[in-house]
Formats: structure tokens, sequence, C-alpha cells
DNA sequence: CCATGCATAAACACCC
DNA sequence: CGGGTGTTTATGCATG
């Protein structure tokens, strides 16, 4: 059951967001490297036995599941993601309003001060006669400017303090990121946003009502005081964050400022000794105010009366005074609003907030841009649709890649105000994980099935195996991430990638541990999952060895399987076309086919191996009909998902990549790429032309069964000593011949 | 809706 | 007897 239950998870959840990997999901991020750490820790090997390892399972569970729930993001939650850590349209829209609104108060204050000037002028004309007014007036304008001065020091400190916390908050993000949308605040999409750096709509009016409502001394006051004791108290107070909305007394705009700090986090109020009630109707309380000024912004716009004055209310920060008509607010404003301290102190504040918020916009920006770089994508579609553009962007992607195993991703963080970049955490993901690794790969459920990917290997699967894992082999060595590939196809690539062609059960144990960090986990379930795959292929033959029993595999099997799927499966045929349809897909698909091979020389899955089928797959794609080639890369980008891959149905390589997936592993493109070939490939490889034999390497202990000897002149061993390059395709055929022949004979 | 492929879980048998 | 290994069956999901 459990392991179904991981199973879910692991397959629904996602179609990961592709590229966004590191810096967007912060909090995502942060649960994955969490999740890791609690993986890396946990003992590593399955080697164990199976009771310790179901033991563990409980543990294992729990953790695998957070794992993978990273991975399998899918491309709406990604976008809600980026949403609430970018700025959201209507954040954005508020944000702008924000700002039309500072200056409009900048410039009636101006305009206010002018005329007081004037009148002052005036005044001061006609008071040369009288005299007493004049020294009056002086001294009423040096008491104020003196309180003002009183004032504004104060503003400045409640502004340094607000700074401080905003950056505290901002730091705690990128520590922490967002230790996920608190209950509460998460619903509400307007808010998310200011938290990191800034303030929310909410708050920002809370520290209006404070610089409004409680005379200059009451918000000092208020601010310090209440800050402390309110968190202090203890128990059950809190009372002050909960008042503002409600009220405007000094006591509750206190209170806001400390609660400024940490209102994004629902924690921090609870900690306060709000109550789960107060909180949501703050919360509602603040979403209606969202409302309103967003309505109120959008009459503005469209009525063209005033950025100030909106849905029959005052919107100068902290005011809300209802105003039946224009005229009345121009009254109100002049009247309640002219140039005084407080307009002025409220005015400092917004700027500040505009402030803030602009350095929060940039500093977004700045990652949406790290984000769509990493991703190789234009601004405009995070998510992506389906295949077409994918396949392109895929395609062109494997272009561009080096070809080399690490993969372009290297931008991933990049952002320097990215909070944090989930990457770092893993230290032992290679580069090319980068922030891609995990989450993005989530991609789709599907697996890479024998068919598409592996079914080539009829040739050299080792070969084809290689370059599509290859490219990944450091990603799944290090990275919980299923791979994407069946059973079926790991095992035989396990047993191909023996010297011997052939391996005990726990030897392919061994080599699954070894290879997949994931399987370093689920030790029991995977074990399982071998012996039965093991015991119900017929691809999977069990050889009596001297030491005990070995398993190899029978190729004529496996590519009858294959053959079967991939020629019995007009979706498959119908498949190829698709991709086809994009003409420069092809292309690039070949490309990619050429880097993979190029990959493959690389580092290559099987370094123990020493096949070299690699070099093989290779010919088998540049020697094989491009045509071929450029039907058959589709864009899956099986890479993607790994999860997929296991779980899910084989189809899903072909059936359409995430988009996201692309950016995210770009091994996996060119994967999928090689999938596509290897299929192709399996076709072409046998109507190809023998390869050259391999020399009969080295020859296993005697697998006394029947098949050995076929297997080990014809395909075991040759094969690994052959280099790579040449005979992929061509062994692969003439293997599969024989063996098929072989292996019918056994039969 | 059905067929297929796959993963997973579990029961059982056999052997060391 | 316990553990490892194999086999088999059942179930559920995803995809075509």
């Amino acid at each position: 059951m459990r392991g179904y239950t991981m199973d879910l998870h692991i397959h629904k959840p996602l179609p990961p967001p592709p590229p966004l990997f590191s810096p967007m999901p912060s909090f995502l991020a942060g649960a994955l490297q969490a999740a890791r750490q609690l993986l890396l820790q946990q003992p590593g090997s399955g080697l164990k036995s199976p009771k310790s390892q179901d033991k563990q399972r409980p543990l294992q569970v729990p953790v695998s599941v957070a794992m993978m729930s990273p991975q399998v993001i899918t491309p709406q939650q990604m976008q809600q993601i980026l949403q609430q850590q970018v700025l959201s349209p209507q954040q954005l829209q508020a944000l702008l309003q924000q700002q039309q609104a500072v200056m409009l108060q900048q410039q009636h204050l101006q305009e206010f001060y002018k005329k007081q000037q004037e009148q002052l002028h005036l005044q001061l004309l006609q008071q040369q006669h009288p005299g007493k007014q004049a020294k009056e007036q002086q001294q009423q304008q040096q008491q104020l400017a003196a309180q003002q001065l009183v004032f504004q020091q104060q503003l400045l400190q409640m502004q340094q303090l607000q700074q401080q916390q905003h950056l505290l908050n901002m730091q705690r993000q990128g520590l922490l990121s967002l230790p996920g949308p608190a209950p509460g605040q998460a619903a509400l999409p307007g808010q998310t946003l200011p938290q990191p750096a800034g303030l929310s709509p909410a708050e920002l009016q809370q520290l209006w009502k404070d610089v409004t409502g409680g005379g200059g001394h009451a918000m000092e006051d208020n601010g310090i005081k209440h800050s402390n004791s309110g968190t202090g108290g203890g128990g059950g107070g809190g009372g002050g964050g909960l008042d503002l909305s409600t009220n405007n007394s000094s006591s509750t705009t206190s209170s806001s400022n400390p609660a400024k700090a940490s209102p994004p986090i629902s924690h921090h109020s609870i900690a306060n000794g709000q109550s789960p009630a107060l909180n949501h109707r703050r919360e509602r309380e603040r979403e209606r105010e969202r409302e309103r000024e967003r309505e109120s912004s959008q009459h503005e716009e469209s009525g063209g009366t005033h950025p100030l004055y909106g849905h029959g209310v005052c919107k100068w920060p902290g005011c809300e005074n209802i105003c039946e008509d224009f005229g009345q607010f121009l009254k109100h404003l002049n009247s309640e609003h002219a140039l005084d301290d407080r307009s002025t102190a409220q005015c400092r504040v917004q700027m500040q907030v505009v402030q803030q918020l602009e350095i929060q916009l940039s500093k977004e920006r700045e990652r949406l841009q790290a984000m769509m770089a990493h991703l190789h994508m234009r601004p405009s579609e995070p998510k992506s649709s389906p295949k077409p553009l994918n396949l392109v962007s895929s395609v062109t992607m494997s272009k561009n890649l080096p070809s080399a195993s690490p993969p372009n991703l290297p931008q991933t963080p990049t952002t320097p105000t990215a909070p944090v970049t989930p990457m770092a955490a893993m230290p032992q993901v290679p580069s090319i994980l980068g922030g891609a690794n995990v989450p993005s790969m989530g991609a789709l459920r599907r697996r890479h099935s024998d068919k598409y990917s592996m079914p080539l290997s009829s040739g050299g699967d080792t070969v084809f195996i290689f370059p599509e894992i290859a490219p990944n082999y450091e990603f799944y060595k290090n990275a919980d991430v299923r791979p994407p590939f069946t059973y079926a196809t790991l095992i035989r690539q396990a047993i191909m990638d023996s010297a011997d062609m052939q391996l005990t059960l726990n030897e392919i144990y061994s080599w699954f541990t070894r290879t997949f960090a994931y399987f370093r986990r689920n030790a029991a379930t995977w074990k399982n999952a071998v012996r039965h795959n093991l015991s119900l292929h017929k691809c999977f033959v069990r050889v009596e060895n001297v030491k005990g029993a070995v398993w190899t595999v029978d190729e004529m099997e496996y590519q009858k399987r294959r053959s079967q799927k991939i020629t019995g499966s007009p979706s498959l045929v119908k498949n190829l076309p698709s991709s086809l349809g994009y003409g420069s897909a092809l292309n690039a698909s070949l490309q990619a086919a050429l880097a993979e091979t190029s990959l493959l020389g690389t580092p290559g899955f099987m370094n123990s191996g020493s096949n070299g089928p690699m070099g093989g797959s290779c010919h088998g794609l540049l020697g094989g009909d491009p045509s071929i080639l450029t039907g058959l890369s589709p864009p899956g980008l099986l890479g993607g998902s790994p999860h997929g891959m296991l779980g899910g149905s084989p189809h899903g390589l072909l059936g359409g990549s995430p988009p996201g997936m692309l950016s995210g592993s770009p091994p996996n493109l060119l994967h999928s790429a090689h999938d596509g070939f290897n299929g192709s490939l399996d076709h072409l490889d046998t109507n190809g032309h023998g390869s050259p034999g391999y020399s009969p390497p080295v020859h296993m202990l005697p697998i006394h069964v029947k098949e050995e000897p076929l297997n080990m002149d014809e395909d075991d061993c040759p094969m690994s000593l052959v280099t790579t390059a040449n005979h992929s395709p061509e062994l692969d055929d003439d293997r599969e011949l024989e063996e098929g022949n072989l292996s019918e004979d056994l039969e």
C-alpha cells in the first residue's frame, strides 16, 4: 500500500515545471533539500536484508515521497509558485498603483506646499504691516518645523526598523525559503508577494494608520513597546496585530510594526498570541482592502479622477474616508491631507514602501530573468504548452548543448537576489543537475519504457542505454530521482554493463544502488521488483553458474518485446510523423543524437562496465537513416521525470514531454532523442551491417546454461571489447539475429 | 471502455 | 529457522 501511495505521489505530482528549478520555488527547493538530506542521512545501500529494509520502510516512504513530490511539480503548481514568489499581475498592478499614489501624494504635497508658501508670502506681505501676525506665523512655522523634524526622525527610526525587519524577512526567506504558504496567508495572492521584501497591503495600511493615527510620540512608544510586550506577553494576547483591522488605536499600530517583520509567516502571528480566528479575520480584512484598492484603482484609472480617490473612498494611505463624490474627496484631501507632519510622514512612509517594493520588484525581475535564462525560455511562456514548442525548444537546446555531459544549466541560480538556490543545498548533485535536477525532472509520469528508450538495445543496448543515462549518470547517481527507465531496462543495462554480461541477483542489486541514488532508499520494494522482473520477462535468463545462478539477457526476447511494441503499436509510428512535423525539430533531433554520441563517449554510465557499446549507438544513429531518426525523435524528454519513467507507463516518453522538461534536464532532451533513435535504430540496425565482430572478450565463467555459448560469443563479451563507436548497430543486428536463432533454439 | 505495459505488494516455494 | 532467491498472482495506474 505504501508503495502505492508513493507512486501516486510520484506520478501525479508532477509535471514539473521544467526548468524552474532553483530559484523559483524556494520553499519547494527547501523541502526538497531537506528531504534529500534526510535521505542521505539514511543508511544508504539497500543491500541489507529485506527485513531490515522493511523496518525502515515507514521512514523511507515519507522521505521518498518528500523527495518525489518536489520533482513532480505540475506546471500549474509551478505557476502558482511563480506567481507567489514573483509578482503576480495583481501585485504588479498594486505596486504600480502604489507608486502612482506616492507620486500623486508628492505632487499633492508639493502643490499644497506651494500654496502654503504663497499664502505665507501673501501673509507676510500683508503682515509686514501688522507685524504681530507675522511673528505668530513665524513661530508657528518654527514649531511646525521642529515638530516635523522630530516626527521625521521618528519616522526614520521606524523605517529603519522596518527595513531591518524586511531584511530579516528576506534573509529568512532566503535561508528557509518560504515556509510554505502559511496556512492563511498562502491563500492571499497579494500578500505573498510583499511579504518577502516588503509590506503587504494590509501591512502598509497598518503602517499608515500608525503614522496617521498615532500621533508622533504615540507611534514611537507603541511601536517599540508593543512589539516587545506583544510577543513577550505570551499568551493570549497578541492583541496588537489584530486590532488593525478595526482600530487605528495606537496599540494596534504599534503591534503592527513588530508584526510586520513576521507577518507573512503565520507562525509568528500565532506566536504572538493571535488566535486563528483573528488571523482569519485579519486576512479577510486584508483581502477586502486589497480588493477595494484594486477596484478603486481601476475606477480611478478608468474614471480618470484621482489616484487617491476610488470607490468613493479616499485612498490616502490609512485614510479610507468615505467621500460621496469627487468634490467631497477634494475637500477632504485638502483638509485632512494637507501639508502637515502627518502627511509628510505618511508620504515618506509611502516612499519607503514604494522603494521596498521596487527593490523587491527588481529582485523578482532578476530572478525571473535568471529563471528564464536558465530555462532558455522567453518571458511569455513559463509553462509551455504541449509538445510542439517544447520539442522545438528542446531540440534547439540539444543543439546548443555542448553535447558534453554538463548541459547548460549552469546558470542555475545566478540571480544574486535569489534567496536560496535549492541546488546549493545539494552538494552531491553534479552541476548538471543544477537547479533543474531533481525538482524539475519530475516531468511527467512517463517512464522511458523499454519500447522507446531501450528497445534499440538490440544492437548494443548498453550503448543505447548509455546515451540516455550517460548524461544523467551523475545526476541519477547522486540525486534521489527515480530513473525514467523500467526495471527491465535497468536490469538489462546492469547485465549488459557487466563484463560477462551476466550478473547475480546480488550484483544486480549492487548495480542499482551504485548507479542510482534512488535505489539506495527503498530496497525492499525495488528489489522485489527486480526479482519480479527477472522472473517475469523471458528476456532474462537465469543461468546456473559455478558460483550459483547468474542472470543474463536474452536479446532476442528483449527485442521481440520491443519490436512487438514498436511495430505493433501504431502509436509509435504516429508519433514519429508528429515529431517530423517540425522540420527543425528533426534536424535538431539528429544533432542531438550526434551530440549524444559525443556524450556517450564521455562519462557514460558504464564506466564500470567496459562495454563500449556506446560508440555503437552513435553509429547507429549516424549510419541509420536520418529520416528515421527524425521521425523518432520525439521530444519526449524522458529524462524529465524519472518517476514517470519507472512508475508510469513507458509510453510517456514519446507522448509528450512536458515543456519544462527540456530546460530542466538537458540530458533528458538528448535522451529523448536517443530514445527515439534507439527505437528507430533498432530497426535500422537490424538492416545494417554486421559489424565486425567483436572479439569474444573475456569469457566468463561458464554459464552452463544453454544460452551461454551463444550469448558469450555473440553478444556479451564482444560488445564490451569492441570499441564503442563501431559496433553498436551492427553488432546489435548480428547479435539479435544470432541470438534470435539461438534463443529460438533454446526455447 | 478496453487492452496493454508497468510497478508494486504479497504469498509461496526452494535452497543454503 | 531464517534469509535469500525465484515464481506467481493480484492490484492499480497510465497510456494508447
